[in-house]
Parts: structure tokens; sequence; C-alpha cells
DNA sequence: TTTTGAGTTGTTCGA
DNA sequence: GTCGAACAACTCAAA
């Protein structure tokens, strides 16, 4: 009998347990292969729009690595799947496991209903969420214990694709949907083979370097911008982890990072919306006329901060923003705006390439104080000096602001003290950092306890 | 069992 | 310009 495999966030053939298994299972019957990716509701209802391309993009070249053999359905999992099990005679259906809530919730009431086995093998991280725990068994909400822990429990070795796969044929079947309109947005390649693309770039031309210039947003091989890949399962994070050396912990404690707050979100679903720190449920954000215009003029990149403004314009041209630049936006809007960090979680959901919900979420609410490892409630970022310190020539500024490249280097940083600073319409300050920073001590003071 | 020290990402002030 | 102290106090594991 046929296996079906089905493709999700693991749009790959390389290092794909899930996929090797469905094939072997298919072989013991000698039997073929279906590959079908769903657009079902709930399954892409969590891509924004600049993932949706992604997705398409990344399909195509899945598609072409398959001789054309995938399967694109359109509809709700729980009618299209019994579907194609009764037309095809499969006897069972293969698949990297889901841990985010919803997505997670939806596999175990599929699994109820359908007539064969859901085999779940694997899943998009080296360590799956809830695997590592303290000795008691809670869960870890410090990063360092758990990063130990983690390497201690080990990951398997990565797996070639399966070779000589005996393919499925679809007679007909739906096509791709038409990619959005992205207007003037600039986008990285899509599929596997751009992602093991990039990463043989960045490690060659950036990790050696990675612990100093990951901080510095104006350098090109600063990060490895391997996010959205693994958002996408292009690349598996042990594909990665295999080629690190011992020198390379800075870079492997990110890859740990996503792990971890994949972890956070297994054991705390509610914190998706809610803070995991309850006192911060009394805090007093600011709502109403001005606090719309300052979320308007910041998801615009319009605050008359340069740093802060060339963040939140890179995230609207290219999908993507730097992470030293995330979170100095986010510190921005929760402790210089005092608005309330789901708004800008939000935000940050609808455009980024990466978007992903536990590391989205949780890295919002490690900035605002409200999640793992409360950062200490004077942890406050600086927009201006981060600015000068991580872009030191000013070359992030000019990249995305315009108006501030008649100024040279890191005075483009300073406007205030040019004579001309303003002379090309970049807006003024619509807060006073100062100000607003004691301002975010004394809510945090309320809230403490 | 209790104590102690370390912990992604910081800033400001004053010497 | 550089440097250390202060900010104030949670989680976790090793001693």
């Amino acid at each position: 009998m046929p296996s079906i495999y089905w493709f999700r966030r693991d749009l790959r053939l390389a290092d794909n347990p899930a996929l090797v298994t469905a094939w072997e299972q298919a072989q013991q019957t000698d039997s073929k292969l279906i590959s079908v990716y769903i657009f079902d509701e709930v399954e892409t209802k969590g891509f924004n729009n600049v993932q949706l391309d992604h997705l398409i993009r990344s399909l195509t070249e899945l598609n072409n690595s398959l001789n054309n053999n995938l399967i694109i359905l359109h509809g709700s999992v729980f009618k299209v799947l019994p579907e194609l099990i009764k037309s095809t005679s499969a006897d069972s259906v293969h698949i990297s496991a889901h841990y985010e809530p919803e997505l997670k919730a939806q596999d175990e009431a599929l699994e109820k209903v359908l007539k064969v086995p859901l085999v779940r093998t694997g899943s998009s991280y080296a360590v799956a969420p809830g695997r590592v725990g303290k000795e008691d068994q809670t869960p870890y909400r410090v990063f360092t214990p758990f990063y130990k822990a983690w390497m201690i429990h080990g990951w398997r070795k990565p797996i070639a694709a399966p070779a000589g796969v005996n393919w499925f044929k679809p007679v007909a079947g739906d096509s791709l949907p038409k990619r959005p309109d992205l207007g003037d947005l600039t986008l990285p390649d899509a599929g596997e083979v751009a992602a093991l693309t990039q990463w043989a770039v960045f490690k060659k031309l950036g990790l050696a370097n990675y612990a100093e210039d990951r901080n510095r947003p104006d350098l090109i091989y600063g990060t490895s911008k391997m996010s959205t890949p693994l958002r996408f399962g292009e690349i598996h994070p042990r594909t990665i982890l295999n080629q690190l050396s011992d020198t390379d912990e800075v870079y492997r404690k990110e890859i740990c990072w996503r792990e971890f707050y994949a972890d956070v979100l297994h054991h705390n679903p509610s914190t998706i919306t809610e803070n995991l720190n309850k006192n911060y449920d009394k805090m007093p954000w600011e709502t109403g006329k001005t606090a719309d215009q300052y979320f308007k003029d910041w998801c615009a990149g319009k605050t008359g901060y340069p740093f802060v403004d060339a963040g939140m314009r890179q995230l609207i041209t290219e999908g993507w923003m730097h992470n030293r630049v995330r979170m100095v936006v986010a510190s921005f809007l929760i402790k210089d705006l005092h608005i309330d960090w789901r708004l800008g979680a939000n935000w940050f959901m609808q455009w980024l390439s990466d978007a992903d919900i536990a590391s989205n979420q949780h890295g919002w609410q490690w900035t605002a104080g409200s999640g793992t490892d409360a950062s200490p409630f004077y942890r406050v970022f600086n927009p201006i000096t981060q600015g000068e310190k991580f872009d030191p020539d000013g070359e992030y500024i000019h990249r995305y602001i315009p108006e501030l490249r008649h100024l040279p280097g890191a005075k483009a940083h300073l406007p205030w003290e040019s004579d001309f600073g303003y002379a090309h319409g970049y807006p003024k300050q619509i807060v006073d950092h100062s100000i607003e920073r004691v301002r975010a001590l004394e809510d945090w003071e309320k809230v403490r306890n």
C-alpha cells in the first residue's frame, strides 16, 4: 500500500527522518510514496503575506526536486486528507510533528478521525520541546541551564535524502495559489537548495567572526539569516549543528534559543497572548489617540530615532530585521512609548519572513521583562547609543533612511547636532528618551510586586 | 538542607 | 575617555 508524506513546515528532502520513514513503509509492500502539501485554513493562516510568498516559491522548488510529483490540495485537512487516502488506498500518513499549540491540537484531532495511522517522526527541532527538563521534571525558565541540559541530551546524526523514491504520479490536482502582491519588497530565494547555499556561504564568510559581528546590522555576513529557512524547514537545525565545531558556541546558542522558546511555549501555551510573569498584567499601557499615533509612527519608521526607524523600515522593505535592532525597536515601543508588547509582536508577525510564534512572542516578552530571564527593570535600551555602538559608520542608517544620507558617517545617528540635519524631511523625535526611561522605571516599580 | 554564585543581549553616574 | 558601582532581586544548580 502506498504511504502519504504530508509536507508542512519541513520543505526539504535531506535530513528528513519522517520522509525516510514514509518511504521505508511504502517499500515494504513495493508501493509508491505520495507527497502532498495542503493549503489548510489552520495550517496556512499563521503565515503572513511575505511568508505566503516564500511558501509558494519554496513549494515550486520542492515540486521540481520531486519531478513534479508534489500534489497540491486546498481545503480543510479533515476533508481533503481522508479523500486523498481513499482515492489512493494509502495505508498511512507520515508527518514531522508540530509543536505550536493550535497546529498540534489540529494534528491530535485529525488523528482521531483518520482511518489510517498518522505517524510522527521527528520535528523541526534538534531536541523536541518537552524533552529537556530539570531534575524535578519541571521546565526551565532560564536559558543557560536549559542549554547545558540540551547539550547533554544531544541529537541524532543528519541523514541523507531518501534515494530512488518511486513517487506516486498525481493525475490532476489543484495548483499553487497566485503569489501575493508585495510591491517593492526584496526577498531572498526560497527552497532547500537556496537554504543550503546560504548556510554554506555564511559558514565560509561569517561564522568565524560571529561572536563579534552578530551585533552589527551594517555588516552583510554578521548574521546567518538562517531564521527563515529554519522556519520553513528548508534546512533542519541538526544539519547546521552537525557542522559546528567547539569554537562556534555562540552560534550554537542561537540555534538553542529557538529550541528554548519552543520549549517554553510548549509548557505555557497561553503565553502567545499572556504575560509569562503575571505581575506584568498590571502594567499601565498607554492607549488612546496619542498612543495610536505613536504606534503608527513606530510602524512606519518615523519616530525621529534613526536606529529605531532604520530597523522598522528594514522590516517592511525586506520582511526581516537584524536581531540587535529587533531588541532596540521593541524596547523603544515598550519603554519609550509605553505601548503593550503584544501590539509590537503582532506587527512583527505580520511582516517577518521568519515569523515564528514561539521565538517572536518570547523575544518580545524578554524585552518587556514579562518573560523568561525576566530582564532586570533597569534594562532599557538607549536607542541612540545602541546605534552609535553597533553601526559605527552610520551605514545601516544610510541604507534605510534616505532623509539622513547627507549626514556622513556616525553623524547620521545624531541629526539634531547638524545644522542641516532635518533638511530632507527626517522627523523630529516624537518623545524624549531620557524622560520616558524614567517613566518606564516607575511603571516597573509599580507592577514589580 | 542551606548557601552561594552565575546568569544573552544595559545605562547612568561619578571618580 | 575609561572604569567600577549601582540599579535590586529571580532561577537554578553546584558546593
